[in-house]
DNA sequence: ATTAGCAGTCTAATGCTTCGATTGCTAATG
DNA sequence: CATTAGCAATCGAAGCATTAGACTGCTAAT
């Protein structure tokens, strides 16, 4: 529905306003690409790019502003670009210094994505459908007050408190420890509620917390999740020059509104998406753009690893580095819940 | 130095501009009060006060801005405010319903916090002066994969990953932990590094993960943190039109540096403490107030809560809720120690 | 010592003008 | 008939002047 002539200066519209952050002129345009044309042509394709819907302008006399939709078009012809070789080298090695550790490596995931992409990054904890016990551990902290400690497939530990009434032995614990490690392990939720029945006292006791753990984690959606960048995005000129849209920003973010609100109902399939603008189905991120990619073991345990910033950003570079985290993390939780890799998740 | 209708004056002026945030007019003050002078007098004084660097005047012919001088007597003068009694209540009733964890305790704390006084807060958590192991567990993962889990004193749990070659029983590593447990429980670090000759491979390997985890917790100085309430000092009108300010806060939050800058080197004693703007030691908290106070167990394991905002903050409130939070914290923290709540930090 | 009264000072708001950038349109061009 | 050169029209940004309003600073009276 576009001739191939229109896309290409909206391509090209949208590059340099991603750059320089002001209207686009139909002057600068024709220095700028391999087309041959004059300004005055330029001009008269933007009026049709404008009644499409693809540009804007802010006032009469003024270059053109891409739109949503201009952006789209921009977005699904980019060719797929490589991270460089030594950016790759850097992350490798920065990923080998952090030890054993999944809360660090998600760390270190959101701050150096949104540091390579001057904007808000935003990792995801893996998520399994339903949790499985591994281990449980329970030591007694004095008299009465005990700790009990739970360890779910994929190396995720919780910890609670847990009060009892009367002092309790450290050796009847160890053994009543024993007993349910034997019993419970490998279980889900609604296999270790099956099997309550002849449980003494303090075993039920245990359990319970057990089974309210298990279902907190269960039916955690997303909560858990890392955070980095704002300051990056703060700066961009879009939200430096409003600062209401900083502060709705802002609280999305400390209302732990942001993950529900970015992260698309239905992730279709593998790879890096974007939405764009409006596209968001959540309408305070209308503003902005999200670059974002499952990652983990499908179907077992899966997170994301996502990019939000102003619609104008840059998407080629943005969707190359989410594209390279996200394979660097399929190996670390791989790993994490001892599978093999299948190979065309290795990178390079 | 003050006389004490100058002093009064100058308590007005402050008490006005903290609620209004534009200059105090000499006019707006004799309504206020009971000082029966008429504006004139008041302008007279205000020269003195400014002469004397309590106040200042944005520019020749407008109303007086308190500077950091007239905050602290402000301060120093304020009558010891208590939590009205529902906030009181209502406070408690959260805190009971968040069960058995410290985490879960402290980010409570800052969140509850930050939105009372409408600034942001910082809970650090309680750092003990050397920490003691309580209790180490060793699970297998997978074939060479193992989880090393490490509690130390105050049911503080950590978790690292550990490969070792080849393949580990199940029994070996059951019967490691035990020994190891029953050697090196309840000691610190240095008194751990002093016994660890004679150990097999397994067992140095393991102690030198956990030698490393008790290094770094020693070392952590006030790094584990809990922050909230950005959003509401970004709608301070001191920030809201100051875009810089604002990003220089974002950076400092961002970077961790918040947690460096704001607590003083040195905490005097008990209660809370204000530190008003130019006091702070950090450059970039200049434009800052800091309310704080220490909490946890004298000596043994103490945290701090904190409020940050501009010097223009509500003084009164803040500290009464600063007060009262870390009243509750010492009752927590105590009990995960399974100490004796000393009498005069009860709350009520 | 206090105060009434008034001139002087400064900000914020408003309107006007100019400058420069860029388009929209028209008529010429190949 | 698509393209283009050329030029008038449009709009924002910046600068300047003017005005209204809010306070203070000062002086002289109480």
């Amino acid at each position: 529905m576009l001739s191939p002539r229109s896309e290409t200066i909206l391509k090209s519209i949208v590059a340099q306003y991603i750059v320089k952050a002001t209207p686009v002129s139909s002057g600068s345009i024709t220095g700028d690409s391999e087309l041959h044309v004059s300004s005055a042509t330029i001009r008269n394709e933007m009026v049709h790019l404008e009644k499409e819907g693809y540009i804007t302008r802010p006032h009469h006399s003024s270059g053109s502003v891409p739109l949503d939709k201009g952006y789209r078009i921009y977005v699904d012809t980019l060719d797929d670009i490589k991270l460089p070789a030594t950016e790759q080298r850097m992350i490798n090695h920065l990923f080998h210094q952090v030890e054993g550790e999944l809360d660090g490596w998600l760390n270190l995931a959101a701050t150096l994505l949104s540091q390579m992409v001057q904007n808000v990054a935003l990792v995801t904890k893996p998520k399994t459908e339903a949790c499985q016990l591994k281990h449980l551990e329970v030591i007694i902290l004095q008299d009465s007050l005990v700790l009990l400690i739970i360890v779910f497939q994929g190396a995720k530990v919780r910890q609670q408190l847990i009060e009892f009434e009367g002092e309790i032995a450290q050796d009847e614990l160890r053994s009543t420890a024993g007993k349910l490690n034997d019993t419970f392990t490998g279980l889900t939720r609604s296999e270790i509620s099956k099997k309550t029945k002849g449980l003494s006292p303090v075993e039920k006791k245990i359990i319970d917390y057990l089974l309210k753990e298990m279902e907190a984690e269960d039916n955690r959606q997303y909560v858990e999740s890392y955070l980095d960048g704002l300051h990056y995005t703060l700066n961009q000129p879009e939200l430096a020059h409003n600062h209401g849209q900083a502060l709705t920003l802002m609280e999305l973010v400390e209302q732990r509104h942001l993950v529900k609100s970015i992260i698309p109902s239905k992730i279709k399939g593998q790879g890096v998406q974007v939405v764009i603008g409006k596209e968001n189905e959540t309408e305070s991120v209308h503003d902005y753009s999200v670059v974002i990619s499952e990652y983990g073991l499908p179907g077992e345990a899966t997170g994301t690893i996502s990019v939000v910033g102003p619609t104008r950003m840059q998407y080629a570079r943005t969707i190359a580095t989410v594209n390279y985290l996200s394979l660097i993390l399929n190996l670390l939780v791989a790993k994490l819940y001892g599978k093999e890799i299948p190979v065309e998740f290795i990178p390079e």
